[in-house]
DNA sequence: GCAATAGTGTCTTTTAGACATTATGTG
DNA sequence: CACATAATGTCTAAAAGACACTATTGC
């Protein structure tokens, strides 16, 4: 092996003169799109609550976006994984732990940041309502949930490019915020190219950095697996109604499902138990996931 | 929105005095995994070629794991996005340029490299076999294509931990390696934990780094996308048989597949020709890809 | 009874899977 | 004709979709 080396040197001694500052290092953090599930609030004590998909966002402190909504996350330290730095993060700004937690994608565009270069690795979190109560008190921070919404606004074609404006909402007790996001899929040949950037508001209000473009790529992350992978009762507590599960569905696919075809489909997922719940109308008997 | 800031400072100020060097900064490279299909060598003139998988990796000339075979990539440099370092590395190491390509996975133990902290930002990428050409003559760097073979060994349960032996092997004209992946799969109540790593041989034979786990990575995610995406045309030439269309996908899938389902199913993504090809038997109608 | 929700039955259409058969070229 | 590959037909089983109906609670 060593008459291949052409500097005639050892592989430990080339580690040992090794010049880590050759290349330009820019900064790297992990951000966290932690959803969960909660209830609208619900004026008729007899009808069932509608539910909504949350996101956790904390108000910026400091430079730069001051008082702007952010995903909470920062950066990954010399000695540790990135997952272990996400898996950090959580803890220290929300109390979560224990929560399933996959890495979503990596935002590197030079000027995504008005600091300095800085790359994020992104990561989804799911949980359900129950852990909730751990994520408040913590110090100083102001965190929140918004419930999310994205719709399609417009879509037109302009031979081979074809132009979406998609409107995200975050709605909170006493504020709220729109982003609009416009993506454009452009086909040269064979290759199609998309590409996605924030159009509204201006940049300084609302949600900070591109951050409103990672929220909006979890989502589409989510409304994927859900119907692929068992991703789901990550939102859901250990017990739950049938008809509990389908409004999570709907809500995150943003449609209406039929009830008998939902509780066939979704039944060899699931172990039935003899507890109900209790309302004014019929009980309704609770779930739990069957392990696969 | 002054009010809100502790330091009494405009977000011009702050970022003027920005100091980048507070955080420990890795450096950050771009792995591209690219595949093709190719044809294996054939000898009776009356068969058709059976079809293999291929990767493609270039021999390592410096430090560390000299002389091993390794992803190609490099370094993202200062102005530049994560996307566009994948699409320059590819130019630059393999003349392949224009083709489909998507971010996988970014990979960031700190002891990943021996050298330094750096994170790895992997992309995918997939070509037809008459773009091969132009991967050819580049300056002194040796690159080669690798039949890529993946089979489950073994699969073990121990409680509430599964473990898997999954065997990938590297195959070109002259040289072969394999690689042994240990798969653990822990569950701690409903949490799932996926853990992967390199077993055998010793690290510093055959492929370099962490690049076989990152190649059985991709793998997966061709696997997986190849029956809910179209990006399996991306192998394909413009114009092909059924019959070759359906080897690709065999051997993506590693499975034999029925021809009368396989046309059935996949006709609606095809237009029909009026060309076909010539051989010692029944000629063949070409097809090509309709775009959706 | 009524409002509200829970849960079941059944028909149709679509898709997937297995397998048999026919067609068309060359040597 | 034998060999090799191309292409189609048909039967069955499973899954998806639409819709109508019955059941159970509190007031």
């Amino acid at each position: 092996m060593l008459r291949e080396d052409p500097f005639q040197e050892s592989e430990a001694e080339f580690l040992k003169s090794y010049d880590a500052s050759r290349y330009p290092r820019p900064s790297v953090t992990v951000d966290m799109v932690i959803f969960t599930i909660l209830d609208k609030p619900q004026d008729n004590y007899r009808k069932l609550p509608e539910r909504e998909l949350n996101v956790l966002l904390i108000k910026r402190g400091g430079h730069p976006y001051l008082g702007c909504w952010a995903l909470p996350g920062g950066f990954v330290r010399e000695k540790e994984s990135l997952e272990d730095a996400a898996v950090r993060e959580l803890q220290e700004e929300t109390g979560l732990k224990n929560i399933y937690m996959e890495q979503l994608y990596t935002w590197g565009d030079p000027d995504r940041d008005p600091r300095t270069r800085v790359i994020s690795c992104a990561y989804m979190a799911l949980t359900d309502a129950e852990n909730l109560k751990l994520s408040a008190g913590d110090d100083a921070l102001e965190a929140k949930w918004f419930a999310l919404d994205k719709k399609l606004l417009s879509e037109s074609n302009l031979g081979e490019t074809k132009i979406q404006e998609h409107l995200l909402s975050f709605t909170s007790t006493g504020f709220s915020c729109k982003t609009l996001l416009e993506k454009t899929i452009s086909r040269t040949g064979k290759m199609e190219k998309t590409h996605e950037r924030i159009r509204e508001p201006e940049k300084r209000e609302g949600i900070a950095f591109d951050h409103a473009r990672i929220i909006s790529y979890a989502l589409d992350r989510l409304r994927n697996k859900i119907d692929y992978t068992d991703i789901v009762f990550n939102l859901m507590p250990e017990f739950f109604t049938l008809t509990q599960l389908q409004q999570v569905y709907e809500t995150i696919l943003g449609k209406e499902l039929l009830k008998a075809n939902f509780r066939r489909k979704i039944e060899h997922k699931l172990i039935e138990t003899d507890q109900f719940t209790e309302a004014g109308h019929r009980p309704s008997r609770l779930f739990k996931y069957r392990e696969s």
